[in-house]
DNA sequence: TGCGTGACTTGAC
DNA sequence: CGTCAAGCCACGC
C-alpha cells in the first residue's frame, strides 16, 4: 500500500463549536467510531453534521478524524483523498469492515455519547 | 451581503 | 437494499 498523506489546510480553528468538536473527537477511545451527526447532536446541535466534518477537515494532528465516519457507517468521500488510509487506521485499531466496506455501529459505534 | 459548496442526515419512493 | 431531494450550518469568494 503506498503512503498516502492527507493535505491539510487551515488547522486549529479558534471557533467554540471547533473546539468542542475536536474535545470530544479526541475522547473516542481506539477501535471505536462515532458519526458526524451524533457528535453534532452531543454538542447540542443536531443540524450540524456537516459542520463537523468541516471542522475535521481543517483539525489539528492530535485529533483522531479518522474514527469518525457517516451515520450508514460509511467512510465519506472526499475530493482530497484519505478514504484509504482512514480504512487503514481503523483497520490498524481493530474496527472490522464488511464487504460493502462498511461498519458495525452495533458494535464499534461508541456509545458514551 | 449573497450564493455556491461540502468529510451529513433523514425521510420518500 | 438503492437512489433522490430537501434541510442545515459554516466558509469563502
Amino acid at each position: 500500500m503506498p503512503p498516502i498523506t492527507i493535505p491539510r489546510r487551515r488547522r486549529g480553528s479558534a471557533s467554540p463549536f471547533f473546539s468542542r468538536v475536536y474535545a470530544l473527537v479526541r475522547r473516542i477511545p481506539r477501535g471505536r467510531v462515532a458519526s458526524y451527526g451524533a457528535i453534532a447532536r452531543a454538542l447540542g446541535d443536531p443540524r450540524a453534521a456537516r459542520t463537523v466534518g468541516w471542522a475535521l477537515r481543517a483539525c489539528a494532528d492530535d485529533v483522531p478524524w479518522h474514527r469518525v465516519v457517516n451515520a450508514q457507517g460509511m467512510i465519506s468521500w472526499r475530493p482530497t483523498g484519505g478514504y484509504q488510509l482512514q480504512r487503514a487506521l481503523l483497520r490498524g485499531e481493530g474496527v472490522r469492515f464488511t464487504r460493502g466496506g462498511r461498519i458495525d455501529l452495533e458494535r464499534f459505534g461508541w456509545r458514551a455519547l
